[in-house]
DNA sequence: CCATCAAGTAACTGTTTAGTTACCGGCTTG
DNA sequence: CAAGCCGGTAACTAAACAGTTACTTGATGG
């Protein structure tokens, strides 16, 4: 197209050669290193992780990590971001108050139940954050307005249920939540522990749709008038 | 490097130094390493945990730490059980099966919630262990007949209740532990997050009381008739 | 066609770490 | 008292680690 002394003007490739252009891909390389990161940090924590393993994950090196994300600490944050983004993004698709208010907690604790379910690695990212006490999610700005709305979806379909006399008046709407996440984590997060103890494989097809219908039923049990 | 006097290099000073005695106490050292091991395992993890920490912390050296216990993992398999021993001799010692079904269960939901609050080391270490999916617990022999007790316990208790018609039918010993359990587990170990998140901190005192009557009422709410 | 800059590689560095070794000194016992 | 065992100290080592530097490759604009 455009042959020279164009001024000012950025132009796509003077060359087709498209057969080459995937050789250099920042923005996949880019995403493969997050990704990479996402189960080294899942799998081994902050402390355990190793930048040499994530890089080879990756299919790059550690130059690569350390020119687009900085150091450890701030990819180790990029990856925890991400996580909470993931889940919050898939949860706002839900719209809990279009339903019946008894038709919508349900849901979420369904949803909740089942996006546990598929990303373990949201979990374990969740327990080593905890560990160091939230040390690198406190410095994180983006993260905060993410979960007011989550609040208020939820206090708006309880308020509603409370209306409609099938909930009891005390019912919190952060009680609610954290019922929920708790039945659905501790599940899953210490499925190793609690299976080596009580000799019961947890993971099995049959225990955890058993565990899913006992979510559901404890928390509209524990706010049903 | 050779020294010069073969035999005049060992000195022995022949004093009594009595009061001295107690400098030497091996049952001391080697509870101090594993106290000193129990919190840097919590705070850190298994793979954040530093040998040399722990030495210091117990105020002895990495020789002895050696000699009591082998090596790291050993040492942190022995913190482990430890931890666990403590929570479970604590909870027989409540005879739950002594009041009525649902007295009983009540209390089982608060001694576990007041047992989390006060060995948050205790959270931390089964965090940790679930990282790794019970790679060392699994080793253990000595843990698995300790928690048969528990679960009999419960049954019988459950029983009873759904004889005199308190509890329904379907009510299942290993939920009602999960339940208690998962409620208390998850508010304390990821009070840190959430309290991030959403902005409150679920600490306080006046939090924590409200939450230790949740886990009461949702545990029993979800097994009445 | 060459100057420039971004993508990418690999070897290197200083530090930290788990685990070891050499040694010390008091106590017990034959 | 001497032999040696046991509790204890501190300096050491080899490997692993996060982070850096020196360099190569290739695309693009002038």
């Amino acid at each position: 197209m455009n042959d020279s002394g164009e001024h000012g003007e950025k132009k796509r490739s003077r060359r087709p050669s498209q057969e080459r252009t995937a050789q250099r891909d920042p923005e996949r390389t880019r995403a493969a290193i997050l990704e990479a990161a996402t189960r080294e940090f899942a799998e081994n924590g902050m402390g355990g992780a190793r930048v040499d393993a994530i890089a080879e994950r990756a299919g790059t090196n550690k130059r690569m990590l350390y020119h687009y994300f900085g150091d450890k600490e701030q990819l180790y944050l990029r990856v925890l971001e991400e996580a909470y983004v993931g889940i919050r993004t898939a949860e706002r698709a839900l719209h809990i108050g279009d339903r019946s208010p008894e038709e919508g907690i349900g849901e979420l604790a369904l949803f909740t139940w089942r996006y546990f379910l598929q990303h373990p690695e949201f979990l374990s990212l969740l327990g080593t954050e905890n560990l160091h006490r939230a040390r690198w999610l406190r410095q994180s700005v983006r993260l905060k307005e993410l979960h007011s709305h989550l609040i208020g979806e939820l206090t708006d379909v309880l308020e509603q249920g409370k209306k409609q006399g099938v909930f009891i008046e005390t019912a919190d709407p952060l009680h609610v939540y954290l019922t929920i996440a708790s039945l659905g984590y501790f599940y899953l997060s210490n499925q190793y522990t609690l299976s080596t103890i009580f000799g019961r494989d947890l993971i099995e097809p049959t225990h955890l749709n058993a565990w899913e219908k006992h979510i559901v039923h404890v928390t509209l049990t524990s706010i049903k008038r």
